[in-house]
DNA sequence: CCATAACGGAACGTTCCGTTTCGTTGATAT
DNA sequence: ATATCAACGAAACGGAACGTTCCGTTATGG
């Protein structure tokens, strides 16, 4: 007789000649929970791979690097945090700083944003793509906000960027010191005077 | 015949039963030097303590992990940048930033602090180090800056926390995302923003 | 029906961590 | 004078992780 249960019943075999959308979803779904269990210290691939109960070269099948599945993870992730600006910069920013706040603390999405920006200092490619692809698409929406107020003229239009730096900034330093809990009563004030009319 | 130089010329031997500050200093350089060339993705230990002609133990001996070195490292480079308040606190943030970003592009501390953020984000330890005494050290004086202006009543002094913070992921967002050079043009807004007098 | 390619698993060689062991060195205490 | 002691550099350790390469299995598509 062949061995009984020779495979373990749950292994996610071959489908073919062609990738099976099961183990990159097995291994996003993995690298999500490492995260929120571990953090980017207990992230490594070995550690997703022997959770998602796949091999090491499908992550890479996938994926071409660390930095990649981290972004891919993140965005996946990203519920539809959505910013469609109101007549109002200071109380269209206070509201996402908030719901972004949340979403950070309440997926493991802060610990991977953290993961993902240490990541990008050591990995020259992963800069790159955070610089030139994840920041762009990430902060699409909340550009929005600051170029629709400088389109109404509440905000200088050549300002935009400098407090766009501002607003990033400002939740960067939150998350990477994980003080985003402490740092809630700040938002209001620091919204303000980012969303600050026009001076002079 | 014994082997003739059986030892290595500069060699830098014990110096009888007691820490050897030239050790120190030597893989203080080395980390430098390390930090400067290969940045965070190159700075190991290994490579420390070859460039430094030092033993693992001996840099172990000095420092308790990589973070604390790397603190180290920052700290031993930090020129004087010191901050005394005038009575202008924008004209006082703008000077302190151009100072500062021309510290962290002109030598190997831009990359010591980003290998600092990074490792903060990996080791619990170093980021409780990072928080309760890197960062109240070396943020003493523009903390200074903004509480000299609230005791002139240039800005609520309940606002200082949050114009802080603020200042500080402004230049964050600027060196984790290697756009120093870019960016300078964005400082004279921000800092005026930052210093933007009790609004109504 | 057979070539193809992705699958999970295992092992590879490399790198790095932080520690241990070793023989050597030289200032200090006896 | 000499014994003690601790730090020194070097080397090697065990453990972990990287990214890659094999392997036998699987099931599709030509």
């Amino acid at each position: 007789m062949k061995a009984v249960k020779a495979t373990t019943p749950m292994r996610r075999a071959s489908i073919g000649a062609r990738r099976n959308p099961a183990s990159q979803a097995a291994i996003l779904a993995a690298a999500r929970a490492v995260l929120a269990e571990e953090g980017y210290a207990g992230f490594s691939i070995d550690a997703v791979s022997r959770r998602a109960g796949a091999g090491k070269p499908t992550i890479y099948r996938w994926w071409k690097n660390r930095a990649d599945l981290l972004m891919e993870v993140y965005a996946a992730e990203k519920a539809g945090i959505r910013a469609v600006p109101t007549d109002d910069l200071a109380r269209d920013l206070v509201a996402h700083t908030m719901a972004l706040w949340a979403f950070w603390c309440g997926t493991p999405s802060g610990r991977t944003f953290r993961a993902l920006l240490a990541e990008a200092q050591s990995d020259p490619d992963a800069l790159a793509a955070l610089r030139e692809k994840f920041l762009p698409e990430r902060l699409r929406d909340v550009r929005g906000l600051f170029t629709a107020a400088a389109a109404r003229g509440d905000i200088p239009a050549e300002e935009v960027e400098a407090r766009l730096a501002l607003y990033i900034g400002f939740n960067w330093f939150y998350v990477l010191t994980d003080q985003l809990e402490a740092g809630q009563a700040s938002i209001p004030a620091a919204m303000r005077l980012i969303a600050a009319p026009t001076p002079r």
